[in-house]
RNA sequence: GGCGAGGUAGCUCAGUUGGUAGAGCACACGGCUGAAAACCGUGGUGUCGCCGGUUCGAUCCCGGCCCUCGCCA
C-alpha cells in the first residue's frame, strides 16, 4: 500500500461562495466515489423554501428535514452532520460534504467542543436582564468571567446573553484552544475551494436570482410567511424583501445581499486550514477530475 | 410657455436662524465557538446642480442659467 493510500481522505469537502457551483462539483465527486453528499447549510435544512434556499435537486443529506418554525443551531447540527459522514464512510468508504455555511462546515469536519447549551428559561431570564441594562450585564459578566467579557462587546446582545448564562453554571464562552481554525479534523479530509472571478460570480448570482423569480419564489415566500418562522428562517436572505418589495426592487436587493454573502463566504474559504483552491469557472466534471489527481484521493473508476 | 416642488454620499433623504454637512441602506476593514443567509465593532467615501452677487465667511441669502417631477396651458 502506497504512502498516499495510507493518508487517503475519507471526507472530501467542497466550499466556495454562493453560486460558485459547489453542489454540481460535489455531486460529480460523489458519483465517482459511489457515495453521497452531505449538505452543511443552515437554511437548506428547512422544509418549505426550496427555491429561496436553493436546495439541490438531487438527493443530498441534511436537506429539508426541519419545519420552518423550528430553530436550528450549530451545536445541534454538528452531531447530525458527523453522524451522516460516519455512516457514509462506513458504508461507502467516503463522504462528500458541501454547503454554504462556513461555521457548519467547520463543525462537521472538526469537533469544535462548543460550550454546553443553556436551557430556555435561563436564557429568557438573562435576556431580560441584558435588555434592561446591557452595561450592567456586561459588568456582571466581567466580574464572573473576565475572559468572556473581554471577547464580548456590550452591544453584542446575542453573545452577551449566552456568555452571561454560561457563566451562571460555571461554563465559559471564552475558549482556551482555537478549534474553529485548527487544522485537526475528525477524519482524514481534503477541503477544496472554488475560486471565480468577481465578474463571473456576479453573472451567476444575477442568473440565479432571475431563475428564482421564474421558478415562483414570490409565491413560495408568501406561503412561508403565513406561518410562524424560526429566527434563522426569519433572517433568510431575500425573505423579507421578496414579500414586501415589487419584483425589480426585490430582485436588486436579493442580488446585493447575495453578493455580500458571497464575499463573506470567500473570507471563510481563505481561512480554512489546508484548503486546496481550484478554478471554479470550469465545468464541474473537470473540477472533479482535478480533485482526483490529488494524492489524498483514491483515483476514480471512470 | 405659466405656476408649484425639488436638485446634498453609490441610493433614499435629513440639515445648517450664514462658520464647508449626517442618517438609513450600500461599500471597506476587523471580530465571531449552540441565531453564522445571524450577530457585533470601526471607517464618510461629498465641487451640498452650474455661474455670478452680497458677506470676514455662502451648501444656506439674492440674481441668472441648467436639469427633474407635478399641475395648468
Amino acid at each position: 500500500m502506497s504512502d498516499a493510500a495510507e493518508h487517503r481522505a475519507e471526507v472530501i469537502a467542497v466550499f466556495g461562495p454562493t453560486a460558485s457551483g459547489k453542489s454540481a462539483v460535489a455531486e460529480a465527486i460523489a458519483a465517482r466515489m459511489r457515495t453521497e453528499v452531505v449538505s452543511v447549510d443552515a437554511l437548506q435544512v428547512y422544509r418549505g423554501l426550496p427555491i429561496l434556499t436553493n436546495q439541490p435537486s438531487t438527493r443530498t443529506r441534511l436537506v429539508a428535514f426541519r419545519a420552518l418554525d423550528e430553530q436550528i443551531t450549530v451545536g445541534e447540527f454538528a452531531p447530525l452532520a458527523q453522524a451522516e459522514i460516519d455512516t457514509l464512510v462506513a458504508e461507502h468508504g467516503a463522504a462528500v460534504v458541501t454547503g454554504g455555511t462556513g461555521l457548519y462546515l467547520r463543525a462537521a469536519l472538526t469537533d469544535l467542543e462548543l460550550p454546553p447549551a443553556v436551557d430556555d428559561a435561563t436564557l429568557a431570564r438573562v435576556e431580560r436582564a441584558v435588555d434592561e441594562d446591557a452595561r450592567a450585564a456586561h459588568a456582571l459578566l466581567a466580574k464572573r468571567d473576565s475572559a468572556a467579557a473581554a471577547v464580548v462587546h456590550p452591544n453584542d446582545r446575542q453573545r452577551l446573553v449566552r456568555a452571561l448564562a454560561l457563566s451562571e453554571s460555571g461554563a465559559s464562552l471564552a475558549r482556551t484552544v482555537d478549534r474553529l481554525w485548527s487544522a485537526e479534523t475528525r477524519r482524514p479530509t481534503l477541503v477544496v475551494g472554488l475560486v471565480l472571478s468577481s465578474e463571473e460570480l456576479d453573472r451567476r448570482i444575477r442568473a440565479r436570482a432571475e431563475q428564482m423569480f421564474e421558478s415562483g419564489v414570490v409565491d413560495e415566500v408568501r406561503a412561508a410567511l403565513d406561518q410562524p418562522l424560526s429566527r434563522t428562517v426569519e433572517k433568510a436572505l431575500g425573505l423579507r424583501e421578496i414579500a414586501s418589495l415589487d419584483r425589480d426592487e426585490a430582485f436588486e436587493r436579493v442580488v446585493t445581499r447575495t453578493r455580500r454573502y458571497a464575499r463573506y463566504q470567500e473570507k471563510w474559504m481563505r481561512r480554512i486550514p489546508g484548503i486546496v483552491l481550484l478554478d471554479g469557472e470550469r465545468a464541474p466534471e473537470r473540477i472533479a477530475t482535478d480533485v482526483f489527481t490529488r494524492p489524498e484521493v483514491e483515483p476514480g473508476i471512470s
